[in-house]
DNA sequence: GGTTTTTTGTACCATATCGCAAATAATTCC
DNA sequence: GGAATTATTTGCGATATGGTACAAAAAACC
C-alpha cells in the first residue's frame, strides 16, 4: 500500500505541537512500528529467519499478522528491515567510540567492550552478531541479503582500518604496521567472539581473547 | 529399533569374504547409509537446520522419509549425526597437516589452505564452516548441540595451541610469544574466513586475510 | 517352498505455516 | 452527523511439514 495523500505542507493544527506528527487521517496505529521492529529483531536474532514463524513475530510484537504484513511486508522484508535496524543500532553504539580521540589501546578496549555488550545481551541466552548469523544462514541463497551482509562486514573492516591508520599516523604503531592487516585481525576477533558468545562461552573467557588480541595488535606482546 | 540378533560369532559363510558384512537377514538396504549421511550433511551445510525439510533430505539422499527415520532417527538426530560426520571429515582432512613437522609458517599455510578448501566447496555457493553455522543457529536453543559446538571450537583452539607450543619449543617463535593467544588469533582467522566465504568473498581476498594473519602470528610483520 | 526378518514404498494425519480477504473499528475531513 | 481514510480483527485456504501406519518386497533361514 503506497501512501497517497500525504499532507502537502505544514498543517498548523494544535496536534502539530507533537513535532513531526502530521495528524494522519484514519484509525491510529495501536503499536509503534519502531518498537515492533525492535521486538522482531530480538526474535530474529535469537532464532534466525527460518526458525521464526509469523505467529512468533505476531506474539512478540503484539501486532497480528495482517498488521505486520501491512507495516513491514512479508517475512523476508521484515527480516531485511530488522537487519537494517540492527546495523543502525550497532553503528549508533559504536560510532562514538570509533570517533573518539583515545589512545589506540583504550579505543580498542572500548570498541570490544561495546561489541561484547551487544553479543551477550538477550533473555534467552547470548545472541551474537546478527551479521554473522545472517552470513551463516540466509546469505548463501539470497543475493540481496548476501550483499547487505558483505557490506556489513566491510563497514566494520573499514572502521577498524581507519582506526589503525590514525594510530599509525600518531606514532602509536611501528611504521611497519599494516593497518589493513590489523583491521582484519580486529574484525576476526569480533567474529570469533560473536560465535563463541552464541555457544555460551563465559564473558571472562571472551574478554581474555579480546585482551590477547589487543596485545598482539598494538604490539605489546609477541615481540 | 534396537538391533536384536546380531550374529554372535563369525558366520564362516562364503559371503563372509566381503569383510565385515555378516550377511544381514532381511531385505538389503537400497542405499549406503554413509553416502546418504554425506548428502544430508551437504544439504544441512548449505541451508541450515530449519530451512531443510525432510522432503529435501529425502530427495537428496534418495531415501524416502520412513527409511531416513529408520536409519538416522528424527530430523534433529540426523542433524547431529551430520554434524559429527562433518567433524570427523574435517579432523581427517586436518590431522596430517597438524601433525606434520613443518616449519610453523608452512604448517599454518597448509592448515588454512585446507580450511579454505572445505569452506569454499559446494555446488550452490561456498558453505563455510558447519561449526560456525551451527553456533549461529541451533546452538542457542539446544543445549546438546551447543555442547558439541563448544567442543568443536575448543578442539580447534587446542590443535592450534599445540602447534604454536611446538614452534616455540623449536625456537621458531620469540620466548615472549604466548601460544594460547596466538591460537585464539588463528581460530579467529578460521572463523572470519568461514563467515566471509559464505558471503561470497572471493578466494583471493580470503587468502590475503590468511597471509596477513600468518605474518602477524609468526612475527614477520608489525614488529 | 514356507517362515522370519529387515527394508522399502505408499498413503495418511495432525499440525504449522504463510499469506490474504472481508468485516469491523477508530479517526479526520466536510 | 456522514463520508473518507487508515488499522485492526477474525477467519479462511492452500500448502508444507514432521512424523508414522501399514502393506508390499527382498533377502536369509529352515
Amino acid at each position: 500500500m503506497v501512501q497517497k495523500t500525504r499532507r502537502p505542507a505544514a498543517p498548523d493544527k494544535s496536534a502539530s505541537a507533537t513535532a513531526g506528527t502530521p495528524k494522519r487521517r484514519g484509525r491510529p496505529r495501536a503499536y509503534e512500528p519502531e518498537i515492533a521492529l525492535g521486538k522482531a529483531l530480538d526474535l530474529f536474532r535469537t532464532e534466525g529467519f527460518a526458525a521464526t514463524s509469523l505467529d512468533d513475530l505476531s506474539a512478540a510484537t503484539g501486532m497480528n499478522r495482517p498488521s505486520l504484513y501491512g507495516a513491514f511486508g512479508d517475512k523476508r522484508e521484515l527480516y531485511i528491515k530488522s537487519y537494517q535496524r540492527y546495523r543502525a543500532d550497532a553503528r549508533a553504539a559504536m560510532s562514538d567510540v570509533f570517533r573518539d580521540e583515545l589512545p589506540i589501546r583504550q579505543r580498542l578496549e572500548r570498541i570490544f567492550a561495546v561489541a561484547l555488550d551487544i553479543y551477550l545481551s538477550g533473555d534467552a541466552g547470548p545472541r551474537g552478531c546478527f551479521t554473522v548469523m545472517t552470513a551463516a544462514s540466509e546469505a548463501v541463497s539470497d543475493p540481496e541479503i548476501r550483499a547487505m551482509v558483505l557490506e556489513g562486514l566491510s563497514e566494520l573492516d573499514k572502521a577498524f582500518t581507519a582506526c589503525f591508520s590514525l594510530a599509525k599516523q600518531n606514532g602509536e604503531l611501528p611504521p611497519t604496521a599494516d593497518p589493513q592487516v590489523l583491521a582484519m585481525l580486529a574484525s576476526a576477533t569480533i567474529h570469533t567472539i560473536a560465535i563463541r558468545a552464541r555457544a555460551r562461552m563465559p564473558r571472562k573467557q571472551l574478554e581474555a581473547i579480546v585482551k590477547g588480541a589487543i596485545d598482539v595488535m598494538v604490539g605489546a606482546a609477541s615481540i
